[in-house]
DNA sequence: AGCTCTTATGAATCATTGA
DNA sequence: GTCAATGATTCATAAGAGC
């Protein structure tokens, strides 16, 4: 366990090993969100192994079952998933796992899109690049804590007549989307001039180099524990990989709890995190 | 039965009814494309009375029977539908109908998503709106006909600008913007060009009453159309509705069978295809 | 198993411009 | 002239799928 401590408080918390072994140490009812990004089936078999379709619930059930005791009775659990083609088809392994939730006790709530702008290329004679992502959201209750007003963006026509051409005003949609802007407060006070997101977020993928083969933008985790969370909740990530989730709570002024089995991630994770700046403090009066 | 003749070829067939008791009458392995929009399920009572969720994919089955043996081997089912929330919830009735539509033989090929850009305005404490509709594709068969040069599209503007200059582009962009045109055949002789799209289609829903209260816009299934079929092909759409298959077929110089129960929409489908010209026809031997 | 098809993007490397 | 800002170009690579 490596702890890291901001103004005193314990903000960061990378945990090494399982999230199956790891999560029954926590306490119950004491996450505000959960954003995950676990492997997909069949993939990263080179560092996690590779879960085969067909065994993927079976895996994956377990977890979360240990996801819904530690969730808050009022969190949210995002989980970031995609459907592989297996023998010329769509695997029904997320359609299977999300009946399989609902039946654990999860409600299904809402089924965010990402539209993955750079989806990887390539060309085949019976299918397109695959250019879209679950971001599925399930919840323990019908109400749940949700703040609209975090993630609210410049609406259409303020860019309609700034933009050139139609696909300048798209990309420039597509940027502001996600408020591209780390730490800003974009809330209450310009709401005039904002309007509500969809649930179609559109975002490229991040192709730099992490060292680590799979690590979505730092964007989506920002988002949702914007939409999810405020200031010192406490966000979990059981499949933190090389710690974006962690990252963005650091930048965000969340508190962290991450799970890695792969010790080479946990260690690039933790450099990431405190290689990220706090949010500045607020003085409590502060001169005008 | 009411019957468009063009060039003494029947080209339009629309039949008032029941697509459950039409369907039968059609011959096996007749058809290239099935593409339609059915009722979604507890929407628009008004008019259709309204399948409640939890009857849906049982309602729908007997007719996915039908399309299966009047589809062409090699043809392709196209399945626009849409989650409902019921009771806070996403309704699971569409991953039910894919897993039910499977095992009744057909192989679940690619989810296209649906980007609608100017979603339906709301607001809710819990959700954002709802911007995204699946289109499903089904096929009897791993191999079919898919014609992927007939949809490609120009790259986006960003990397047009990097990889060529801007002066290269536009000379292309005049190009392409001509033949954007319905019929036109902008594929092979540009190739170089254009790109292949992705799975994600960016469409806006049309805004114009048609008197029906689904109307999906032309774009898609003239999308659908072009890919899947060549001149000549036969498209059916069961739920025919105001026709907007029917319009692109007719505009695309491909056969159309429409089905529709409800009188009304027979009569302004049957307008809307007889106001939409055909493709002009093309001299056998044209002088140069 | 290996080869191949393919596109959007961030990062890096230079070239050009302007104060 | 120097340095910083901007622009053009190149390059690697991203959670793939079919034969």
């Amino acid at each position: 366990m490596r702890i890291q401590k901001t103004q005193g408080v314990e903000q960061t918390t990378l945990l090494e090993g399982d999230c199956l072994t790891l999560l029954p140490k926590l306490p119950s009812d004491s996450i505000d969100l959960i954003c995950t990004s676990p492997p997909y089936a069949d993939c990263r078999k080179k560092t996690y192994g590779g879960i085969v379709p067909d065994d993927y619930v079976e895996w994956f059930l377990p977890i979360s079952q240990e996801l819904y005791r530690v969730l808050k009775p009022t969190g949210t659990f995002i989980l970031n998933i995609k459907e592989k083609v297996v023998a010329g088809e769509r695997s029904t392994y997320v359609i299977n796992l999300i009946l399989a939730l609902r039946r654990q006790g999860w409600l299904w709530t809402e089924g965010y899109i990402w539209h993955k702008k750079n989806s990887f290329p390539g060309k085949w004679p019976n299918r397109f690049r695959d250019a879209w992502e679950h971001l599925l959201q399930f919840n323990k209750n019908r109400k749940f804590k949700m703040y609209q007003d975090a993630v609210m963006v410049p609406p259409k026509e303020s860019t309609v007549h700034r933009a050139k051409s139609l696909r300048d005003y798209e990309d420039f949609r597509q940027e502001s989307a996600t408020g591209s802007g780390f730490g800003r407060n974009i809330s209450k006070s310009v709401s005039r001039e904002l309007v509500y997101p969809t649930n179609v977020l559109h975002l490229a993928t991040e192709c730099s180099n992490r060292n680590h083969s799979a690590t979505f933008p730092e964007s989506i985790p920002e988002w949702f524990i914007k939409l999810f969370t405020v200031e010192n909740d406490t966000v979990l990530d059981p499949f933190a990989g090389a710690g974006t989730t962690g990252v963005a709570c650091r930048r965000l002024g969340r508190r962290f709890i991450g799970m890695e089995i792969v010790p080479e991630y946990v260690k690039i994770a933790m450099d990431r995190i405190n290689a990220t700046p706090a949010p500045a403090e607020v003085p409590l009066s502060s001169p005008v």
